[in-house]
RNA sequence: UGGGGAAUAGUGUAACGGCAGCACGACUGACUCUGGAUCAGUUAGUCUAGGUUCAAAUCCUAGUUCCCCAGCCA
């Protein structure tokens, strides 16, 4: 080992922190519980596209199964052959795999457990433990009780487990109307907690599943199901969201009335996020609505949406790292989301230069055919990323706000009669801003290069205040960019005035579309997913909607923007 | 009015009876051919009230606030 032992001259190094379910899972293993034995699931229903919260989910299971040399369940919650759909999984599957996480041959479905389960069920009917209800959807609610009261018993609760099996049979013959009859637990319906009370194990669903299609008419229900799946896939810590703590008195009560392996339930906060919405149930809102494109559209928090926008797992999977796992519930900071791509993007995107709203300049002393070769930089954090040249001539784009006529004082860029640099190019003076005497516009800069400045250096060392970004007009690429803002005007999109929805706090400058941007020309050929940085302005990746001769660029996060902020304060 | 949970700087998250630390943010400054990056610094916290203890974020008691539960959704 090249590390020295160093000791530590005030007493023991603190261990690392880790969070409550790690050190459950430390507890355990020193106890010995499993045999040392580390298993968990990612058990998504697939009725949705998963999103950013879902990736706190997987990094927290496939990164403990790494973590403690075990392993990782993808298990497909299919239940509800009426929300389900393939499409789903197939998304499901990509964007698991697209974080970097890896189920191997370990792809389950819930579905697949449909025949044990059944066995099961009927092993509690023949314990006396579930029967068989008549009761429709509206009595059960009316024979449930209320928070504060408790419920009656069924009046067919005590029905002979003899009469139970035969009608649990017909259930399954498809003998019964949807709703006219289910399977119950027989638990207590006076229990405070209302999941205890008599719940439902089975439903009688007359709708094709999307793998058993037509085999079944009644289909179990997440309590009767989950528990007993993850029991026979001898997972260790079954750990999900703080809204199950409620079940998992449920969850214990059907592994022990079986008599099976039980596996230990934890129950973690699910991850929210400032400026936008993660519930499944609001996301298709927005999709339905036409809030925004698609489940992809770059402004959505799905993990399809931030792959379109140009982030990258590593930026994800640092985010969940980052964000820590607790019982408390928050709201991170989208900021830190942001802070976590520009930290990655920072050092690996190539650097790249593109005028958004361009500004024409002209280099009055600059020859009219001539065209130079610069040397530029890729990544200045990354010298093996090597260099390349761009092209020079006498008509330049520059971005319009590099430019003021009458500039504030903290305002350090080009304005008349000032010298700034161009970047890897040379220093030119402002002269004249020719404007368009109807409207008053600047339309064109007149300026003056030096010679000797070529590069960017000035051999009399004389210093500017700001180095601009720039393209030569004869060899930049149209392109088109789409800039990005929070979906949402507020923190809390829900934080609404009585009476109006989270819709109503959409941000209507979320997508602003520039057309006429020009880039530099080694830009041209970029294919989809391609991610640079473009120079001074931030982040940028090509959409799919890009094609050859017709570039599209989504903008992924800017780079941090101290002018900007000055602007803001002085607001 | 039942049951289950949670409260630590602006936002997150550590500290497991012994100096309240870290990250993001915000604010200074240095440096800079990106007003980027980097570096240095500043800011700011234990829900309340009692109690136990030499010592409490941590233990006890009482309260306050917030979240979840009355789907044949998950």
């Amino acid at each position: 080992m090249s590390e020295p032992n160093t000791p530590r001259p005030h007493g023991r190094e603190p261990a690392a922190p880790v969070d409550f379910i790690r050190q459950i899972i430390n507890d355990d293993n020193r106890a010995g519980k499993h045999g040392g034995r580390v298993h968990t699931r990612f058990p998504p229903e697939p009725n949705g596209y998963l999103h950013i919260g879902h990736a706190k989910s997987i990094c927290l299971n496939f990164g403990i199964a790494a973590e403690y040399g075990g392993r990782c369940n993808l298990r497909f919650d299919d239940t509800n052959p009426i929300k389900e759909e393939q499409e789903y999984i197939d998304s499901i599957k990509t964007d698991v795999r697209w974080l970097g996480f890896d189920w191997e041959d370990r792809e389950f479905y819930a579905s697949d457990y449909f025949e044990q389960l059944y066995e099961w069920a009927r092993q509690l009917i023949s314990d006396g433990k579930a029967f068989v209800c008549d009761l429709t959807g509206e009595q059960v609610r009316e024979y449930r009780g209320t928070l504060t009261e408790p419920g009656k018993e069924s009046p067919h609760r005590n029905r002979p487990a003899e009469e139970n099996l035969d009608l649990f049979a017909r259930m399954r013959a498809g003998e019964f109307a949807d709703g006219s009859r289910t399977l119950r637990a027989k638990i207590d319906m006076a229990h405070p907690n209302l999941n205890m009370r008599d719940p439902v194990m089975y439903r009688i669903l007359h709708a094709g599943h999307h793998r058993t299609g037509a085999r079944w008419c009644i289909y179990p229900t997440y309590d009767w199901t989950h528990g007993q799946s993850d029991s026979m896939e001898r997972i260790t810590h079954s750990i999900c969201t703080l809204e199950f703590e409620n079940h998992r008195p449920l969850y214990d009560w059907y592994l022990r009335a079986l008599g099976v392996y039980a596996p230990r339930q934890i129950e973690f906060a699910r991850l929210n996020l400032t400026y936008t919405v993660m519930s499944k149930r609001k996301l298709l809102r927005l999709v339905q609505e036409r809030r925004v494109s698609g489940w992809d559209d770059p402004r959505m928090p799905t993990l399809g949406g931030l792959r379109r926008r140009g982030f990258t797992p590593e930026a994800i999977r640092n985010f969940c790292a980052r964000i820590g796992v607790a019982k408390t519930e928050s709201t991170i900071d989208v900021q830190l989301l942001e802070h976590c791509v520009r930290e990655h993007l920072n050092r690996v995107a190539p650097r790249a230069m593109a005028v958004l709203r361009p500004l024409k300049v002209v280099i009055t002393n600059y020859p009219d055919d001539q065209v130079e070769q610069l040397e530029a930089i890729n990544n200045p954090e990354d010298p093996a990323a090597g260099t390349r040249e761009v092209p020079f001539s006498k008509v330049l784009y520059i971005e319009r706000d590099d430019f003021m006529e009458a500039p504030p004082k903290k305002f350090f860029r080009l304005a008349p009669g000032r010298e700034v640099r161009l970047r890897y190019a040379y220093f030119i003076r402002c002269d004249e801003a020719v404007k368009d005497p109807a409207t008053g516009e600047v339309t064109e800069l007149r300026c003056t290069y030096d010679p000797a400045t070529r590069g960017g250096d000035a051999p009399d060392g004389r210093k500017v205040k700001a180095t601009l970004h720039w393209v030569s007009a004869r060899h930049a690429v149209a392109a088109e960019v789409r800039l990005y803002d929070h979906l949402f005007t507020q923190p809390d999109p829900e934080t609404v005035p009585e009476g109006q929805d989270f819709t109503t706090t959409l941000n209507p400058a979320s997508l602003e579309v520039l057309q006429g941007c020009r880039v530099e020309p080694g830009l041209a050929e970029s294919g989809p997913a391609y991610r640079c940085q473009f120079e001074r302005l931030g982040y940028f990746c090509v959409d799919p909607d890009s094609q050859p001769g017709r570039l599209v660029f989504n903008r992924t996060v800017t780079l941090k923007d101290t002018w900007a902020k000055i602007q803001k304060a002085e607001r």
